[in-house]
This record gives structure tokens, sequence and C-alpha cells, in this order.
DNA sequence: GCAACTGGTTGCATAATACAACCACATTGG
DNA sequence: CCAATGTGGTTGTATTATGCAACCAGTTGC
């Protein structure tokens, strides 16, 4: 953001993540655990273009909500992590799901993650994010009772089943 | 949103609100008041164009986040009102606001309403939705003490006038 | 009667997005 | 060694969205 519209929060908020793919990838990489381009690519239901996901990977590694790191595993794999500005976008995500689950048509299966989330209320957001720093920032593990993330995922996958 | 590209939560509220303006004109009419396409046309600093105002706030009345209505006291105005929906958007622009203002080069002026918000918490943002309620829905007051807006309102004014 | 105000529309240029095909290099299995 | 598959993308083209400036017809106040 060069010249920015104007200094309000919520406009400059606007301006790093208001499009239609950003805060998807970042979902994906926060909720999904997907780490490398063709995760991202072909991991979720809506389908983004190649193009379409280098130039949004390329933007949020330029405001630092994403740093790319080489995989030992393999010379050619990039490696996406989550930066603390991005880690700190959970609440937000959640709102965000709040308000489609209130007043949109989603389906059960993609919900259930963010239902637990929203009975979680701020203690759970704070037990995830803290999950992330040690997924993403190599945090040392807090020592959780069970990882938020695997607790979302068992019912994310659970709800997938019975459909 | 004819065909959504998926039925998760987040997804779906972007791809009601994911573009550069939308949620500019709801926190204009949201925290300026602004109810007349003039006011929202020349009103804020990031000097939307009225092409693209006339397409959001008619995309807005169709997604069921605006009302228009004749204005009586001049046949050619339109008063634009917020719905239900849109009011229950307070959280999320809070959230926006506050992730804004911890991570973005936000102005002092423009962060005001925003820091008495998150000063306030989740009660105060009741408090200001109600009063939205009575505002824009023609709901009863609920005699609350002191009106939110004018206290965001008169912070901001005294805020500018520093500069 | 006329200037100012009302909510827009129109035309054109530029930017973003979508879709499909393609690519060079790396790794794996036989 | 070789072929199949996996890797992170790029390229080309078409469509759609956005940005900008000019313009417009009806309404109101004086």
């Amino acid at each position: 953001m060069t010249n920015p519209r104007s200094g309000c929060p919520i406009n400059l908020t606007l301006e790093t993540l208001g499009d239609r793919w950003s805060l998807i990838v970042i979902r994906d990489i926060m909720f999904g655990n997907r780490r490398h381009f063709r995760e991202l690519l072909t991991g979720s239901d809506e389908r983004i273009a190649s193009n379409i996901l280098a130039d949004r990977l390329k933007r949020l590694v330029e405001a630092g909500l994403l740093t790319k790191a080489d995989d030992p595993t393999h010379k050619q794999k990039a490696v996406y992590s989550l930066t603390e500005r991005a880690i700190d976008l959970v609440p937000l995500l959640v709102q965000m799901g709040a308000w489609g689950r209130r007043h949109l048509p989603v389906t059960h299966e993609m919900s259930i993650r963010q239902e637990l989330l929203e009975e979680g209320g701020p203690t759970l957001w704070d037990d995830f994010m803290d999950e992330l720093r040690t997924l993403h920032l190599g945090a040392p593990p807090r020592g959780d009772s069970a990882s938020v993330l695997e607790r979302l995922t068992t019912a994310y996958r659970r709800a997938l089943k019975q459909k």
C-alpha cells in the first residue's frame, strides 16, 4: 500500500485484505494447515486459479502476513508460514464466520469448526493463537491439554463423513 | 450471489462484503450517519466514484444489508437505512478496526472512535447496536444515558480540531 | 426564472480476475 | 537409467471490475 486512501483503521484493513481471495488463503493456512502451493491450490472448495494464488502469496508476504521458506525435504518446495500479524487475525476471522453463519446460506460441514470457535469464546481463540505460534513461528509449546486445531479438524472430518 | 463458491461461512461473507468499497459505505452510514447519496459521495476521505457508489448501494440493497426509501422532504432524495443484518456487522467492523490499529499506519483522528469502541467492549457495542436499531429500524429508544454515536462523534470532532 | 442541489448515468481507460494450457526442474519407483 | 508424477509457478487470452471525468433530467429555494 504505497498511497493509502485514508488513515482510517477500517479502510486500511480493507486495502490490505479486502478482496475475494487473500483471506481464503490465510484461512486455509490457518485452519487447514496447508503450507505448500499445491495444497493451497487444490485443497479447497473455492478453486482458486494458480496465477491468482501466486499473486496473493506474493502480496501477503510483502504485506508481512506470511513468510516463505525452503522446505528441506524438497529443493523446489516452498513452505508458507503465518506471521504474528496474520495470527492476530483470528478474532476477525471468527467474527466473519459468525456473521456468515447468522445471515448467509452456509453448509453444516463447513460451519462446524466455526461453531466450535464461537462456543469456545476468546479463551479458546487465545489457545488457538498460541498453538499457531508454535506451529508457524516456532514458539515453545504451551503444553495445552488438547490441540485446538486437532479438535477442529476432527469435528470437521466427522461432519464430512456424515454427509 | 447466485452461485456461491462454497458453503464456508468465511467465504460467503467474503463473497458478500469482500471488496474495497462495500464496508466503507456501511461504515459511513453507521458511524457517520450519512443517509443520502451525496453525503456518501463527498463526505469521506476515500473519495468513492459516483458509479461505484451507485453500484454498491444497489448491491447492498439486493443483499439485504440496506433499505432504500423516499425522503418526504425532497421528491428526489433517497434515504438509505441499515437493516438488522448490517447492524449485526458491528462486532466485525470493530475487529477490523482493531486489527488495523494494531498493524497498519492509521492516523490518530481516524482512530479515536475505534479506540473508544475497543475500550467499551461488547457492552458498548450492544448499546451502539440498539441505538442503530432506533435510528434505522424505528425501534423504540431504550432510554440510554448518553448516545454512543454522539460520544463517538464528539470525540472525533475534537480530534479533528486538534490536528 | 435561475442557480444550486438531487441521485444518479454514460463513455472510456486501466486494472483485476478467471480459465486453460504450458514449463523447467526434482523426486520417486522400478 | 527412465518414465511417471510432483514441484511452484508463468503465459496468453477473455471477461469483468474499477477509476475517472463529464454529463443529465428533475426538484427546490429564492
